[in-house]
RNA sequence: GGUGAGAUGCCUGAGAGGCCGAAAGGAACAGUUUGCUAAACUGUCGUACGGGUAACUGUACCGAGGGUUCGAAUCCCUCUCUCACCGCCA
């Protein structure tokens, strides 16, 4: 969510950074502040008046106990007046109020400068490209193929228990899925972020403040029987940790990973690319979380970066990094690196990582500040990656390293499976 | 699921219609003292939204929402949550 101060003071820019974004609604902006300014004259209003009936009432006290009884109730029907005048001012007032609100939520964030125009996938800059392609045999096949011919992924299996898109893993493909996680974790712990292992079901004041609610409500698996929603992602808990928080700054930045598995009902997703591990409802992800001052976020979101490059690259994963355009980004982010490996059996790229900073967008929800050196508090800034999210990575693994005599597992991962082919 | 108790500032905790944005203690921060550590003393010490160049100042907030009253942390109603004990249970 903007600061309304914010787009007070800098209207010519948020529209233009709101239309970067290929956000219409720009009507909103001058409703916004139009909005505002009456909540503001308003409130001086009430506020005034307010402060008189506080006066008489404090004068009531001391004549009843002095006993001017008369006094008194000459005041009281002043006050009674007064407050009839409060009253309706503070309907409107409330009024006013949700109507800022209405407006102020359908605004996404603004584009950090260094975002590239454009509204399709087409249009995200290519920053970086890391590792060849392999060559791969005529009769190559995909994640889907190899899963049942070394029955290591049931997808059948998971229909009949649960329903499409539950894959149910087996044998060394279960291994496979806990040695990526323990490997994520290690990297990520080792990169200085504290592991942690929140709840993956969250009440409705958690998926408000990082924003799931109300807008993608029907995204998320909700248990209505105790009004609770399972975690599209571990951003939700990890970043509600410090909802109504207020940090010292020498606390920042924040560093905190998590596993866990997320649930994403994907209604309304369809098509030939969600075949396989490429789209799921359950699927397994190691989310890194910073919560960090403004002024090195961006800093911050670099070495983010750097972390995710580290691990596909000892996964010898093939992948490119895209600068995403104005119009392909996510309705909270300020600036996002998309991480894609190239699954060679398919012939496309897939997303395996989603690196954002949300500048104040989240915190502003959150209300989680910071303590500055002034003594004044400020929003923090918010960032977060998927270091990394399971089933792409394991469709390309499988996909890239297939040979003839099985499917070869990178060095960096025997360890954690205990065996070096599939 | 049953029964009971409770929700006040960073924490503990008093307050039971006006003198309460809220005692006291602790923590934290700053200063003084001290050879260091500790201690002692002094001061600061909630948040939000306004007004004012500023010093300062207004309003709101004692779990949430409503009500009674000239006036509510305090009385009434509804809701939420927490804790304890019992039952069940990984």
């Amino acid at each position: 969510m903007l600061q309304v101060n914010y787009i007070r003071e800098n209207r010519e820019e948020v529209i233009a950074g709101l239309t970067k974004k290929n956000f219409k609604q720009l009507a909103l902006i001058d409703q916004i502040i139009q909005f505002d300014e009456q909540r503001r004259a308003l409130q001086v209003s009430s506020d005034t008046l307010a402060a008189e009936a506080n006066a008489i009432a404090k004068q009531i006290g001391e004549l009843m106990k002095s006993g001017q009884k008369d006094a008194a109730e000459d005041l009281k029907q002043r006050s009674v007046a007064i407050k009839e005048q409060t009253k309706s001012q503070l309907e409107t007032l409330a009024s006013i109020e949700t109507g800022l609100y209405d407006a102020l939520v359908q605004l996404p964030n603004l584009p950090h400068a260094s975002v590239p125009a454009g509204i399709t996938p087409e249009e995200n800059e290519v920053v970086y490209t890391w590792g060849d392609i392999p060559v791969l045999p005529e009769n190559a096949k995909p994640h889907w193929e190899l899963a049942a011919d070394y029955d290591i992924i049931d997808f059948e299996l998971g229909v009949k228990i649960t329903g499409a898109g539950f894959p149910v893993y087996k044998g060394k493909g279960a291994r496979l899925q806990r040695a990526l996680i323990n490997f994520f974790l290690d990297e990520a712990a080792a990169a200085g972020y504290k592991e942690m292992q929140p709840p993956i079901v969250v009440n409705a004041a958690s998926g408000f403040a990082t924003g799931q609610l109300p807008d993608k409500e029907g995204q998320m698996y909700y248990v209505g029987i105790d009004d609770l929603y399972l975690i599209p992602t571990a951003e939700v808990p990890l970043t509600n940790l410090y909802r109504d928080v207020i940090l010292k700054e020498e606390e920042l930045p924040v560093m905190n990973t998590a596993y866990t598995p997320c649930f994403r009902r994907e209604a309304g997703s369809y098509g030939a690319h969600v075949r396989g591990l490429n789209r799921l409802h359950q699927f397994d992800k190691i989310e890194i979380v910073q919560i960090a001052n403004p002024a090195n976020s961006y800093q911050i979101l670099e070495e983010m970066v750097k972390h995710v490059q580290g691990i596909l690259e000892k996964l010898e994963l093939p992948y490119r990094i895209l600068r995403l355009c104005g119009g392909d980004m996510s309705f909270a982010s300020a600036l996002t690196y998309d991480f894609e490996t190239y699954s060679t059996a398919q012939g496309r790229w897939l997303e395996v990582s989603s690196t954002s900073n949300f500048e104040t967008f989240q915190s502003n929800r959150l209300k989680c500040r910071f303590k500055a050196k002034d003594g004044k508090n400020q929003l923090v800034h918010t960032l977060n990656g998927s270091a990394l999210a399971l089933p792409r990575i394991v469709a390309t693994l499988l996909e890239n390293n297939q040979t003839p005599d099985g499917i070869k597992m990178p060095k960096a991962l025997i360890p954690y499976l205990g065996f070096d082919k599939i």
